[in-house]
RNA sequence: GGCCCCAUGGUCAAUCGGUUAAGACGGAACCCUCUCAAGGUUCAAUGACAGGUUCGACUCCUGUUGGGGUCACCA
């Protein structure tokens, strides 16, 4: 008779390490109460997923707003799947948005006393753990193959009973361990099982942080929990883990729901108090009519990377998230006239339970918004950084004259109602094109848009009096002014009352008169405020374009 | 299919049994205005359905419907 002790010895002789120990190696956070300690745990598989960002977003908030300590676990188990460097990636764009850990997983080495933060340098913790489990009768040894489990599953379809590998269907949960052992020692693959004790008959129930009391059948699973590769499955790491580095609140996204009577099972069988559990929804797309989570593979902004190729800057996006994950951050915002995240009283409790649709509209707003209260310098770092990255031209003329960009940038800057020209900085490049002569000279090549009717013999001197006697450096009302004057040679109305009064005896109201010259200095019939242009633009550039179309007509 | 989650305008949503059912984005109109971007004012637009409980239900309960998720040696 081969004892469950022995058992476990000989599956796992190299393992010398008991629960106890581990208890001590990692105690108990010192931390005040209520502070959350919190964690994001991807797995090496790609790259940043904007789901993923929102959930860390979450995570990060939560555990900073509390006093507590957020980390970061790399779940490289899936050996499989892993792609190499994706580590690296997801650390750093998270870095971008100011998500850092206090601890965890870095490409350099780990931070922290609860560490290893990689799974794969776990290995002994979860075999330590095991190996206990197996002493008390709740883990075994499985040889059930691939076409096994086929088998029994196609059962239980015919019998219409529950799928999966329980109760009776656990075929090898009673072997004896002289059995076991025999088969092992001949060299069949193995895996280790949890012995759940559960019924799925009963019902357990779990508050969760976001949605409340959640009541699930109980598990009845005997769940893989080592796989034949020796690396736990996320069930059981997600347990061993979130234990031993003291995780008392887990954010992971709804998926998790159903099976989480699974992770509560261990939970009970290793003795452990369960975290705390929040599972955020997903953020989802409309397609056809109907919601679907946000896909990888066919939506472009499932990536990150989307929206810094974008050119949004990161705090946008944080921005928009958090309006999201607590929907009152939007009226807050506009309350304290700040998008200061740190100051806002971010609540768990006020997470939708339901996954909001990505709203681009509304990420625009929140852009123009952020960008337009950023400081000129920080907002031209931004666009230079942009630039270099992503605009080659338009990294070429920051280098040129980095002055003159800074003086467009601030156009309508730092008043009270600022300019919103740009949502994301790949709107700059065009939106400026007119202020450099290159631009300005294919947007004439490829025909300026004045108004049909016009003769050219009109255009032409129309714009020969501008040349002639548009004042340069003055105030802004005498620049007008003469530009009405000289409108009103061409017949142009000189204000916008008279023109209302008897449209029929002018050419065109002020406002034609002034797209007029619009349209000869910057090629299109909008841009920001004319007479700033044209400053910027400078006189003698200005004479020069006016000559230019002059000499079209 | 079983189990679970979710359900207020196009979108994000407030309301913790009693409101003319907030607010924001988006849309429309008007105002301001040299155009645009803004800004201001105004408007349109919401409780899925059916039963209960209650003096009273968007709110609580049940069912239906719809949407989402999950049932792996992936997380």
């Amino acid at each position: 008779m081969i004892s469950n002790e022995e058992l476990a010895e000989r599956l796992f002789p190299e393992i010398h390490i008991g629960l106890e120990e581990l208890e001590a190696r990692y105690p108990a956070r010192n931390l005040p109460e209520g502070a959350y300690v919190t964690r994001f745990a991807p797995s090496p598989t790609g790259f940043l997923h904007t789901g993923s960002l929102f959930t860390s977003l979450i995570s990060y908030t939560a555990a900073k707003r509390s006093g507590g300590v957020y980390f970061f676990r790399l779940e490289d188990t899936d050996t499989k799947r892993t792609i190499q460097g994706s580590d690296r990636d997801l650390i750093e764009q998270l870095a971008h948005f100011g998500i850092v850990a206090d601890e965890g997983y870095f490409p350099d080495g780990d931070k922290g006393e609860y560490g290893p933060y990689r799974q794969s340098a776990r290995a002994d913790i979860y075999k330590a753990v095991i190996k206990e489990l197996i002493k008390r009768g709740r883990a075994y040894p499985d040889f059930a193959t691939p076409e096994d489990l086929d088998a029994i599953r196609k059962i239980q379809e015919e019998k219409k009973e529950l799928p999966g590998y329980y109760g009776v269907y656990a075929r090898d949960r009673n072997l004896s361990n002289e059995e076991r052992l025999a088969r092992i020692e001949a060299g069949t693959p193995w895996v280790i099982r949890f012995y759940s004790n559960g019924d799925h008959n009963r019902k357990v129930k779990f508050t969760d942080a976001i949605r409340g009391e959640i009541e699930l059948q109980d598990n009845d699973t005997d769940v893989v929990i080592l796989k034949s590769d020796g690396l736990p499955t996320y069930h059981f790491a997600h347990v061993v883990d979130d234990h031993f580095m003291r995780t008392n609140l887990i954010t992971r996204g709804e998926e998790w729901i159903p099976s989480t009577p699974i992770h509560l099972d261990m939970f009970r069988a290793l003795g452990w108090k369960p975290p705390k559990y929040a599972h955020i929804p997903s953020i989802m797309k409309l397609e056809n009519g109907n919601r679907r989570k946000l896909s990888k593979r066919k939506d472009p902004e499932a990536a990150v990377s989307y929206f810094l190729e974008q050119g949004y800057p990161p705090e946008s996006l944080l921005v928009y998230l958090m309006s999201i994950a607590n929907s009152n951050f939007e009226e807050w915002t506009i309350a304290h006239k700040s998008f200061d995240r740190d100051a806002f009283p971010f609540s768990i409790k006020k997470i939708s339970s339901e996954g909001a649709l990505f709203d681009q509209d509304k990420l625009s707003y929140f852009s123009k918004e952020v960008i337009a209260a950023m400081p000129l310098e920080e907002e031209f770092g931004a666009v230079k950084e942009y630039a270099g990255l992503f605009d080659a031209p338009l990294a070429a003329k920051i280098n040129e004259d980095p002055d003159y960009i800074k003086t467009i940038l601030n156009i309508g800057k730092g008043i009270k109602n600022p300019r919103k020209d740009y949502a994301k900085w790949s709107d700059v490049s065009p939106l400026i094109a007119f202020f450099f002569d290159e631009e300005y000279e294919k947007i004439v090549a490829n025909g300026l848009p004045f108004k049909e009717g016009l003769t050219p013999e009109f255009i032409r001197d129309f714009l020969d009096d501008v040349r002639q006697n548009m004042p340069f450096g003055t105030d802004e009302a005498t620049w007008f002014d003469a530009i009405k004057t000289i409108g009103a040679r061409h017949g142009y109305a000189a204000s916008n009352g008279d023109y209302k009064r008897n449209p029929e005896a002018y050419v065109g109201s002020v406002s034609d008169c002034a797209e007029m010259v619009r349209i000869a200095i910057v090629g299109r019939n909008q841009s920001p405020n004319l007479h700033e242009v044209l400053g910027i633009i400078g006189k003698d550039r200005v004479l020069a374009r006016l000559d230019r179309v002059i000499s079209l007509f």
